[in-house]
DNA sequence: AACGCAATTTGATATAGATCAAATAGATTG
DNA sequence: CAATCTATTTGATCTATATCAAATTGCGTT
């Protein structure tokens, strides 16, 4: 099972070690959380990051006691509050489980020491931000330039299966309309 | 001149072995690039990254036609085309330098080089990405919930000198804002 | 299958900021 | 210092999407 994990790993970030492969397992917590519970709530000094094995997760925020959805991630993906997780402030994020879910946790101190003591693990960290970085690059284009719809339509693109995993309300927020201009969106599809 | 510079980089980001240091200074070559100079162009294999040793520079692309500033460069930054570095695509992004600048200049073969023989260089370039997600992170939110004037005040806040520096053009694509709402913005600044 | 709650849709209206066009102010140059 | 060019401001109008409110659909429970 780790085999398989690390397996996707590499093939998708970076490889690691031997060496660093065992640690990391030793190390790492595996969560199962059924859909809904919370991982992180805002406020707290949230030092984790989970892999996802199985199901799916977001991180949300509240802004004017709105909920808003900051990131989604899937099989072989990443979650943290990045901002907590990075500069060790309370984290604005709240993360929660969308689907029941089996997850690899770390904690900061755990990645850092990693990170530390295995060169390869310090690369696997900078191949995850890169791909962060780059993807909210794009996000940033696509809400500055695209209209709702266009956005929408490459939100499906991307993730051909979002729509049967997360709530229109959370794919609203993320997209940045509401609920109310997805669902007038969505409509006209099959329209002519 | 050196030391200075590498002092300024351990403090902002995260220090760096004697060795990297010698190695770092031997393979950067030292640019100086007169105002209006592009470093960049959109389509070109744009493997280089810069550091700002004086001066400032910009990243923008064509969206449409128009000219959008997407990152800022001062003193102590760094700039890049950051989709051609980071996947070898071609870049979307012009980048040029705003004033009579100093620039370090190293190539993608340079930076993985020195990455994959210095823990410490690896881990530096870390940092430098964690900073630039999180700084892509306050501008998403900043772009969906924040208003012109907000944003423009924000902007202030954080490069005070960014109006004595920057054009106001490539501070409104910037913002996402055009040029004249960001002229109607600063007028009644004073105004009670 | 009817009940109750949550998710989604529909409708009417309001608004920040875009767009296009023109005027003015500031710089730069011969 | 007039001439030209560029940057900035001002004005009138338009539009995508928000907001608020209400209707409807879908679903999990008994």
């Amino acid at each position: 099972m780790f085999e398989s994990i690390l397996k996707l790993i590499e093939e998708q970030y970076a490889p690691l070690s031997k060496e660093c492969q065992d640690e990391l397992i030793q190390q790492a917590s595996i969560l199962n959380k059924t859909k809904g519970s919370v991982l992180i709530r805002e406020g707290q000094y949230a030092d984790q990051v989970y892999y996802i094995i199985k199901g799916c997760a977001r991180a949300y925020y509240l802004n004017d006691g709105r909920d808003i959805s900051d990131w989604f991630a899937f099989e072989n993906g990443f979650i943290s509050s990045i901002v907590s997780f990075s500069t060790g402030e309370p984290s604005p994020h709240y993360v929660e489980v969308l689907e029941d879910s089996m997850l690899l946790e770390l904690s900061k101190a755990q990645v850092e020491n990693l990170a530390k003591r295995y060169h390869d693990f310090e690369h696997l960290m900078r191949v995850i931000l890169t791909e962060t970085a780059l993807q909210q690059r794009t996000r940033i284009s696509s809400i500055l330039f695209q209209k709702a719809e266009q956005r929408y339509e490459k939100l499906l693109n991307i993730y051909p299966d979002v729509l049967r995993r997360v709530p229109l309300t959370h794919i609203a927020s993320y997209l940045g309309i509401t609920l109310e201009t997805l669902s007038r969106i969505r409509r006209p599809h099959s329209a002519l």
